[in-house]
DNA sequence: GGCGGCCCGATTGTCGGACAATCGTATCAT
DNA sequence: ATGATACGATTGTCCGACAATCGGGCCGCC
């Protein structure tokens, strides 16, 4: 038997130049918050059309290594942040058709140790931003969107404080399709609302105690108290979860 | 005090089009397999020119919602693969200067019960798979290429034994990551193979055994067993992970 | 000397048209 | 039916153009 002959793949040319520019962004050659060049000269540079040269932009932009800021003209690198992946990979999971099960199992496994991670780190300011949290969702009142938008808050703080980026950036995209299934179930369970902000207030005693094994046992009680509001919200949690807003 | 002005946001109509078509395809409005009209039918639809319809195609394209299958030239509609997500998840990460030791750290966390909910799974099927990756790794002898392959392959096997396509998700960057470390070390240390061979083992009798706690204890010493690696390889865990390269 | 307003070149967003390569398909011959 | 051929459709790439606006320099004024 001989091995089998890779398929020839032909590239168009937008594609090898997104590479290629991604690829000095890669190796840091570009760096973050540097300019690009124009696309006329990017165009002369690579002997290709601007029409070339922009479709490659577009597929930089959109992979979120460069981006033009707010309000001017020439595009910048820059690093593709949180927000922006998370963003992709939510959406991603929403149309494989993930079930609500499947997200909130992933949450009881990733949440706990994020907690006891928290617990045991040393500085203090991570655990102000967790304090913020909990304040604002308590001052959330009746505010749907504001109240769903705070238990994001309150999970992301504490993943802030373990200070392990790997993993706040693989709670995000959980974070993203826990809220959008949340704001379907919050408003159904009269006390929803009490019972997350009383696990929160127990997590962040624990945080400032320093008490790691209570931090995850109460963050594993808090994740599991989802699962109780959806079915008492009578959300089957075999459906699929809702896709995730464009808010942001 | 009154509530500030939100910037006026203006969209470049290429974002707005491909906006407009990436809705349709999350509000399943658009299927996959689904061939898109042509770039000229999408232009005289949307009113606009066709190098704007093609910059919001290189948009979706870039994000995995729409590809055109090799050797043929119509684009259609497609969901954003595993592969395609973990691969700019990965590359943010490595972007973003994440360590060896924070990528470790979060196998220790998703790894162990990962190979718990295999255990407990009831499909055979997804075990034949885990043998066959064990399997390969032992095949694969001094090439050091397909041995990391294969270590990748393994971690992939269980998650999918396990059934839960959120975890299957999270997995894949982290092992994008670990394997391009891998190929750092694993030369550099003589006994890697066999201790890797040897943990793989007694995972996969745990499973088939249906002994969840066994699995979960030997894939947590699995882990451990590579932060000793790279200890033993002289390899700093505060180093940032190198590149992923662009093998897929 | 610092500050605000004005003007001009540079750059981007969008348009129109053009053409070669090739993919899909209908037609035709065997 | 099967295989070869021809034609229209579609994409990849190029060229040129123009309005809007951003950035920066220049100037006048206090």
């Amino acid at each position: 038997m001989s091995t089998p002959f890779p398929p020839l793949a032909y590239e168009p040319s937008y594609r090898r130049v997104a590479a290629a520019i991604a690829a000095r962004i890669h190796a840091r050659a570009l760096r973050d918050g540097e300019p690009l060049p124009p696309e006329t000269e990017l165009a002369s540079q690579f002997a290709v059309n601007r029409s070339t040269i922009r479709e490659a932009l577009r597929e930089l932009e959109s992979e979120g290594l460069v981006e033009r800021r707010r309000g001017t003209k020439r595009m910048v690198v820059t690093r593709p942040g949180a927000g922006h992946v998370a963003g992709r990979v939510g959406h991603a999971l929403a149309l494989q058709d993930v079930t609500i099960r499947e997200v909130w199992e992933t949450l009881t496994i990733v949440e706990p140790p994020l907690a006891e991670l928290a617990a045991r780190a040393r500085q203090a300011p991570g655990l102000e931003a967790v304090r913020a949290a909990v304040d604002a969702f308590e001052a959330s009142g009746a505010d749907t969107a504001r109240a769903v938008d705070e238990v994001g808050a309150f999970f992301r703080a504490v993943a802030s404080a373990g200070g392990n980026r790997v993993l706040r950036l693989a709670q995000e995209p959980l974070l993203l399709l826990l809220q959008s299934a949340l704001r379907v179930m919050i408003d159904r369970v009269p006390q929803a609302r009490a019972r997350i902000a009383s696990a929160q207030r127990r997590i962040l005693a624990a945080l400032e105690a320093r008490d790691a094994e209570t931090a995850r046992t109460w963050m594993l009680k808090h994740v599991r108290d989802f699962r109780r509001g959806f079915e008492v919200a009578g959300i089957d949690l075999d459906t699929r979860v809702p896709h995730p807003g464009e808010a942001q």
